[in-house]
RNA sequence: GGCCCCAUCGUCUAACGGUUAGGACAUCAGGUUUUCAUCCUGGAAAUCCGGGUUCGAUUCCCGGUGGGGUCACCA
């Protein structure tokens, strides 16, 4: 398999979309599979939409996510920022008079021509490109402007841009997810290449960094099929090679629309702070338009690896199931050592989690969230003082009366157990149970108090794990404070 | 509106001409269970419509319908 040349080019916006994440993830399968590189780059040739911070922040969500790029922009081990590779810089505003180098030379070729066209000319034109029905395209004034006047223009310090001259014709684009679609040339407006402040358009830098950088598969979101062929007309003018294009389907709200922030999360960062598990984040973004088998839903990132194939990925849009990744996050959580788990927890938790009673309710509690963000509430009832009412503790089909008998004599026989036997839940409930067989009580009368007793609750966790997190000493006394309760 | 893309259960998807159209999430019903959750069993649930091609179409072709994307000195 030849080497993939991938490559991310979000726009620092200070988040990533989730959208962005599949394709990245999708690069990085296709680079990673076929031993090639994995390309971060930068597009922030928009000086209106600057956001502070923005860059640094993308590199550190990158870097939870454990999808670090070959090549491009990184944070080291003295948390700067730092690029690597050979095709720097991988930031375009780093890369201006790269892109005036080949601005000129369209220039020269006539592939492209200056354009004084004011704003307000442009709406005008498009304005009434509209109430005629026709479709808003840029109607050439200025492409048959001399050299003289040209010059004279500029030299007078009137503003202009750059526009691509589209030639006559069609242009087919090769798309490996789509297969082969047409467009006619005839339809493509003049685009901008170069704004009036010096900085490249999209279309031109995308075109230039992807040669340069030796890009081999530009995968990216269905919303740029349309604009591709003004990209393949580029590269061909500027003698490139064109890239293999991969136009991956959209990512959608409940409503089939485009994934939009105005409908629920669309950051990743927000997902993760929601304590969702990167690992089920990326199994769970990596199967939406793919799936490996069809079969089944968890796979490891090695195995998506290997697996992917970008000539299976789906042609329809999907829209985010969101019950689905609660209970994938749900399967991993509950797959975790003790160790990693404390660890992702720790952000989302208040309480000591170094300490053992709490690693102990953790681990039970653990398989009854789908979100690290639940953990807090789940675990707070381990450490709180008694606040249920105290008919709580009596069984429906059972008394006060009985009750408190059946919490004291429990209490006497746990206080006789020995210390053996607090090894795990399952040893404790194989007392517990063996204790209500040979007594000939119910289970309920017993069990029911015990876990009220225990956890203060009225859903709770079962009364033997109950008592394995608590530990005899800490469960006895609160077994204690429950018979107090009774009067 | 022009151009382009898309179309299997509610949702994510599998089935590269022949299957009782499979799986998962969600949902419903039962079971296990002291409660909750888990778990187990079972159920309901889909090939958008109409034409072709073919012995045979979810699958290939055409048309329709529906949905979406895009038409900036934003990416």
């Amino acid at each position: 398999m030849t080497p993939a040349r991938t490559r991310l080019a979000p726009s620092p916006t200070g988040f990533i979309h989730i959208g962005t994440l599949r394709t990245a993830l999708f690069d990085y399968f296709l680079a990673k599979q076929t031993g090639g590189e994995f390309i971060l780059r930068i597009e922030d040739t928009d000086q209106t939409r600057l956001v502070a911070g923005a860059l640094e922040s993308l590199l550190r969500t990158f870097k939870k996510l454990g999808i670090e790029p070959d090549e491009g922009p990184r944070i080291d081990n003295e948390n700067l920022i730092v690029e690597k590779g050979d095709c720097g810089p991988y930031v375009q505003s780093a890369r201006l008079d790269i892109y005036k180098k080949y601005v000129d030379q369209l220039l020269k070729q006539k592939d492209a021509y200056h354009c004084f066209c004011s704003k307000e000319r442009l709406e005008g034109m498009r304005e009434q490109q509209r109430t005629t029905k026709q479709t808003p395209k840029y109607d050439r004034h200025c492409l048959n402007l001399s050299g003289e006047e040209v010059k004279a223009r500029i030299e007078a310090g009137e503003q202009y841009v750059v526009r691509m001259k589209v030639p006559e014709g069609e242009t087919i684009v090769d798309d490996v997810v789509r297969g082969s679609v047409k467009f006619q040339n005839a339809d493509i407006d003049d685009q901008v290449i170069l704004k009036s402040d010096g900085f490249p358009t999209y279309h031109l830098a995308v075109v230039i960094d992807d040669a340069l950088m030796k890009i081999t598969h530009v995968i990216r979101g269905e919303e740029w099929l349309p604009s591709t062929p003004k990209h393949i007309m580029l590269f061909k003018m500027l003698g490139f090679d064109v890239p293999v294009f991969a136009h991956v389907p959209l990512l959608l709200n409940a409503d089939k629309t485009k994934l939009s922030k105005r409908q629920g999360d669309v950051a990743v960062e927000d997902y993760l702070n929601k304590g969702y598990l990167p690992e089920a984040l990326l199994n769970f973004i990596g199967t939406l338009g793919f799936n490996p088998t069809g079969d089944r839903e968890i796979y490891d990132f090695e195995e998506l690896i290997a697996m992917f194939d970008l000539s299976k990925v789906k042609k329809s849009g999907a829209v985010m199931n969101l019950e689905k990744l609660d209970w994938m996050n749900n399967q991993y959580l509950k797959n975790m050592e003790l160790k990693e788990i404390i660890e992702v927890a720790r952000p989302f938790v208040s309480l000591d989690l170094d300490n053992d009673m709490i690693a102990r309710a953790l681990i039970i509690e653990r398989d009854r969230i789908n979100k690290l963000d639940e953990l807090q509430e789940k675990l707070e009832p381990y450490v709180a003082e008694f606040q249920y009412d105290s008919s709580l503790l009596v069984w429906k089909k059972s008394t006060a009366q009985d009750a408190k008998l059946q919490l004291k004599q429990i209490k006497n026989f746990i206080e006789d157990l020995e210390d053996a036997s607090f090894v795990n839940s399952e040893a404790i409930e194989r007392e517990v149970r063996a204790y209500i067989v040979k007594n000939e009580l119910d289970n309920g009368s017993v069990l029911w108090p015990l876990r009220v007793a225990l956890s203060g609750q009225e859903k709770s966790s079962s009364p033997f794990e109950l008592l394995w997190v608590f530990g005899k000493e800490k469960g006895i006394e609160r077994i204690s404070k429950a018979i107090e309760f009774l009067g």
